[in-house]
RNA sequence: GGUCCUGUGGCCGAGUGGCUAGGCAGAGCUCUGCAAAAGCUCGUACAGCGGUUCGAAUCCGCUCGGGACCUCCA
């Protein structure tokens, strides 16, 4: 391993060097989407940043445990209502049948952002016993009280003990003074206390029986469920979007500590929001796209579509800590940026090292493309720094481009260091930053460019060039069918 | 209002005390049947004003601008 990994912890708001609890296992939990409607891109981002960050990690010989969840029931709306609820009715559908479409959709979308898979995807209606377990401890600790059915969990109780808001830096007197009224504030002792289980209204459709009613768990509750039960008590990295820091992850840490005694994460991680003309992408701002939508074009914000490679190098040109403003001409740049990076990736790809070549080294091109090595790794060390990483892989594409157009020779730089920068530029495109080579060159249309040269050479009754090319279609299991009304082709049976 | 982040060249975007980030756009050169690709070179960038320092885009203060969170959101 060339340096160390150092990562900003947002628990420490410092920069530290990341030290796993047991190496070389390493556990992450990542707070996945609630899945009530189309994933949005915002969320496409965050989950980027985590496949880089899950990928490095694995490309850093770490035995990487990725836990991100489905959140399947619990997410409320301000009206009290359950966002996946409310969509059944609104749809005329099983609750689950809204999670299986949402859930089948945003894998789609991921795996065509070229994003890995969680090693464990668990979720909400999946762990309610673990769930009832975790309120039933709470409540046993004293941190969690009773009231018309529902449970909630004790701030004040808390604070006692521990301290609520330590995250997002924020202060309990603060929070009374600015709460707003909320549906079932009522049950509760005290306007910040949130629930982890909620008796259900009538009209409630999602309802589970317990002892304490027929009812829900409350959504921060899983991700503390779930994180112990597949990484423990004490895991490494924890991350998600930075809205999530309050409540979401403030109230989990809560319930991780009033649980079991400890905090959960030991690193915090979390990634910023996108925006677009300097304005955070929101529904409710009507500024946001759907990854689809980005891609097609089909979008009154976007002149053009671009290709999924094009987004994800777009977004990892930007730290994941940083907000990253969306444009046309922003896209543009990139879509131009990463032809060039895959230009190189193609070239060096077919690129051996000659057999018996022979000539001096150039001893400057040889420590610059090994300076430029090492600095693909100290950038990804830097909390993940994807855009300087770019940066530094541009530069190798310059060596690369040297080497098709002979300006540098192979014998300049010798095998050794041909073959570590071939060997670099392959791992960190492809498998750190998980870019990978597109084509958009279809195949139906070059065959049309063939089928047309097949054409005139007939008419030209070049024989041997047509009954060359025949071959060589064969050869690709393509049949040229000569008929009257003109020339096609088949596939070959 | 509270808490916090941020302002980098025509555009995007890293960096955060001295060392060429990079991409896109632009200019020049090399190569070239044409066209392109590619390589090389260039533009005197760090919101403003003060301060600390041998030295600041980078630290501190103030001013101005932009944004986020404060129980919908990744």
């Amino acid at each position: 391993m060339i340096g160390k990994l150092r990562v900003v912890n947002s628990l420490t708001k410092q920069k530290e060097e990341f030290v796993p609890l047991n190496a070389p296992h390493v556990g992450m939990y990542v707070c996945g989407p609630t899945v009530y409607s189309d994933v949005h891109l915002g969320n496409v981002r965050t989950f980027i940043s985590f496949d880089v960050i899950y990928r490095y990690l694995q490309f850093l010989g770490y035995k990487v445990r990725y836990v991100r969840n489905i959140t399947d029931v619990g997410h409320l709306l301000d009206s009290g209502e359950d966002k996946i609820s409310k969509k059944a009715k609104l749809e005329n559908l099983e609750p689950m049948e809204i999670v299986q479409k949402y859930t089948n959709d945003f894998r789609q979308v991921m795996d065509t952002f070229n994003a890995l898979p969680p090693d464990i995807e668990p979720t909400a209606t999946g762990h309610l016993m673990e769930q009832i377990k975790m309120i039933q401890e709470l409540l046993a600790n004293g941190y969690a009280y009773e009231s018309n059915g529902s449970i909630y969990f004790d701030i004040s109780k808390y604070n006692e003990d521990r301290q609520y808001g330590k995250l997002s830096g924020r202060k309990t007197e603060d929070l009374l003074n600015q709460t707003r009224e909320l549906d079932g504030q009522s049950d509760k002792r005290n306007p910040l206390d949130f629930a982890l289980w909620k008796k259900a209204a009538p009209e409630h459709i999602m309802r589970w029986n317990t002892q304490w009613s027929d009812g829900f768990p409350g959504w921060h509750l899983e991700c503390s469920v779930m994180s112990t039960k597949y990484l423990g008590e004490e895991f490494d990295i924890h991350g998600g979007g930075m809205d999530l820091k309050f409540p979401h992850h403030e109230c989990e840490i809560a319930q991780n500590a009033g649980s079991t005694g400890k905090e959960g994460a030991r690193y915090w991680l979390h990634t910023n929001m996108l925006t677009v003309n300097g304005q955070k992408m929101s529904k409710s701002l009507g500024n946001s796209f759907l990854p689809e939508q980005l891609i097609t074009g089909n979008h009154e914000l976007l002149e053009r579509g671009y290709s999924p490679m094009t987004i994800r190098f777009f977004m990892l040109q930007s730290h994941y800590a940083s907000t990253l403003d969306f444009s046309n001409e922003a896209l543009n740049a990139a879509q131009k940026g990463y032809t060039k990076l895959a230009n190189g990736l193609r070239l060096i790809k077919s690129y051996e090292y000659p057999q018996n070549a022979e000539g001096d080294l150039n001893q400057k091109q040889v420590d610059q493309i090994n300076k430029i090595c090492d600095n693909c790794h100290y950038a990804m060390n830097d909390d993940f720094n994807t855009a300087l990483t770019i940066g530094h892989l541009f530069n190798l594409v310059k060596k690369i481009n040297s080497i098709q157009t002979g300006q540098l020779k192979f014998t300049d730089i010798g095998e050794e260091t041909f073959n570590r920068m071939k060997q670099t530029f392959i791992a960190f495109t492809e498998d750190v930053l998980g870019l990978k080579l597109e084509s958009e060159i279809s195949t139906d249309n070059l065959l049309e460019v063939i089928l047309s040269e097949y054409k005139a050479a007939k008419e030209s009754k070049d024989y041997d060039k047509v009954d060359e090319l025949r071959a060589k279609l064969k050869a690709e299991g393509v049949i040229v069918k000569d008929m009257k009304s003109g020339v096609d082709w088949a596939f070959e049976e």
